[in-house]
This record gives C-alpha cells, structure tokens and sequence, in this order.
DNA sequence: AGACGATAGTTGTCCAGACGGGTATGTAGC
DNA sequence: GCTACATACCCGTCTGGACAACTATCGTCT
C-alpha cells in the first residue's frame, strides 16, 4: 500500500460534468468488456469478429456487402477486410463477387458460422448476465434510452444505432 | 443503398436486455471516443497517456509508483511501463528509482507535462461540450450514477473508481 | 465511345495494446 | 544470514486497429 499519503481530497476529480460523464462511461465500458473478452477467448473470436457473424445470421440467407457490414457495426472497422479474411479462412463465411456490381463482395455466413452462433448462444448469454445481471430490467432500459441520447447527435442518420429499435 | 430489401423487422435485434444494453454501451463508446482520439491527434497524445498525466498532476509534486499509475487509470494498461517510456522521451515526466523501496520507480510530472496540460485545459473542455454538451447537467448526473451502478460488481474496493467522488 | 469523378474493396505499413517470462529487490521464516 | 516466496518493473514478441495509397468497377456527361 503506497497510498500512505493523507489521500488529500482535490475538490473533485473532473474538470467539467461532461468530463465525468465521459470519462465514466469509458470506465465501464473497459470492466464490462474485461468479462466479455475472457469469454471470448476461448473461440478464438474477436467481439467484432462475433458481431460481423451476429449480423450475417439476421439476414441470412441473403447476403450483405462488405462496406454494408462495415457501417453496421458496433464498432468503426477500417479493417473490415481482414476481419473477413480471417473468418472466411475459418470457414463461418463465404465471399462471392456480385455479379450485378462487380465491384462489391457478398459476404454470407456459412453452415460452420450458424453452428457456431448457436453453440455459443447460451455461455453468451450467462456472461452478460454476470455483466449486468443484478440491476433490473427497468433499470437496463433507462440506461439504454440515455446512452443513445448520449450520442445521438454523433450518428449518421441512416446508421442503425440512431434510432430505437422497432418493439 | 443497397437496403432495398424490405428492411424485414427481427422482432428485437437483441437476445437480451443486458446485451442490448452492453451492445449500447459500446457503441457510445465507440461514437465519442472517435471526437476524443480527433482532439488528441494533434497533440500526438493517446487519451491514456493524457490520463497517465493527469494523475500525476493531481499528485504534484508528490510522485507516483508505476504500478500505482497502473491501478489508477481509466482503462487496464499492461504496457504501463511503455507508456511512461514515450511519456519520459518527450520530457513529461520524470522518474527516479525510489530509495525506501529500489524495486519501486517513482514518476512525477516534469515542468513540461504541467505546461502542455495548461495547453490542453480549454479545447479538451470544448472537446468534451461537443460530446455531451447537448445534454443538461442533471441528465449527465444520473448517467455517471447509472454507470456507476452497472460497473458496480466489477471494481475492487479500492479502486478510485468504486464509490462516488468527494463532492 | 472516351473521360472524369465516385464507389467498393484490398494491401502495405505502422503503432498501440496484450501476454508471458525475466530480473532485481524486498520480506518472512528458520 | 540464508532460503523461499512475493512484489515491482521491464522486455521480447505477437496481434489487432488505424491510415493512406492503390486497383477495379461503375455512372454520367459530352
């Protein structure tokens, strides 16, 4: 404990309430991504990689271009290409060349991909209720509605996040 | 717009109210630390050496053990000693082997830290109005306590981060 | 049809982050 | 004081993320 110093109070440790704010959601959002990143290790998945698959599997069996993929993540991916290398090395999906524009790439997930997904569906869902299983689901839906307003006026309109999802 | 398809609703895009609000989380995430990493881009800082030099300036001009850096900061940072490397080469901060304890290495703020923080004081606050000045004060209050919450579990008890600031 | 600008994706390259093992020092027990 | 274990930090190495430059294709204007 090097902390013996008389732990002298700095009036308060933030420079502005949107500082706070900031700074709070950054800390949560790295102790609750700690828990998923343990979790998925063992696949050998990324989170991003999960949520490329996640979001081939809800249009499945249609397929969706890449940069289509890009925009729809949870997270910016600049590299979205070698994320898709890698799962397409794996097998979880397939890329063909549209042949209506031969510019883009459709990309669908394969039957070791939806294998996957439903494997994993269970352990995933226990793991993000160790996340948050112990605030109530009133509680989770109240911090939804303020983290989209948080960052509603930093999404693109089109972007599927900007809106509440249809009940 | 290759969203043709008759946008086909999933019922929910979530398998959980606890994912949902992860998923959430991450994208705010995500959506504001895009204008963090613009701000700090020019100043050739990462948001968490900005931190590391904070920490040290609430301490000035008592110095901090690395590891006690480590614990203190926003976001786990295994590669402490790396960030404190480039922080040193740039002449931010100084470190000196401690006497008491010569496994320990004490670190401070050198004069040019405090001065390129002097800089950064008043854009990083505009930075942040940008982010979140859209949202009244009382909302960001109830964000930070929410937060809180959510993380609750998942901080050790002594860590800064586990109860509320001295207001 | 040829030219120009826009779009879709790929690739080279760099840098931060992560992990684990390694060294030096401290502390406790005998 | 010697041994054994813990602590503090450092370093080699690998991986993923970020940018920018590049190629291929499409649409449009003339």
């Amino acid at each position: 404990m090097s902390v013996s110093h008389a732990e002298s109070p700095p009036t308060s440790r933030f420079d502005s309430p949107e500082q706070e704010a900031f700074l709070n959601l950054w800390r949560t959002y790295d102790r609750l991504r700690t828990l998923e990143d343990e979790f998925f290790r063992p696949y050998d998945l990324t989170p991003q990689q999960y949520n490329v698959l996640r979001l081939l599997q809800a249009q499945h069996p249609l397929p969706l271009a890449t940069l289509d993929i890009a925009n729809r993540l949870v997270s910016r991916a600049p590299d979205i290409t070698r994320i898709l290398d890698k799962l397409e090395q794996r097998g979880f999906v397939t890329r063909v060349r549209s042949e209506v524009d031969r510019r883009a790439v459709l990309v669908g997930i394969a039957p070791a991909g939806v294998e996957l997904l439903d494997e994993m569906r269970e352990p995933l869902r226990s793991c993000h209720e160790r996340q948050l299983g112990h605030l109530p689901v009133g509680t989770l839906k109240q911090i939804v509605a303020l983290l989209r307003q948080m960052r509603s006026p930093h999404e693109t309109t089109n972007s599927p996040w900007s809106s509440a999802p249809h009940e």
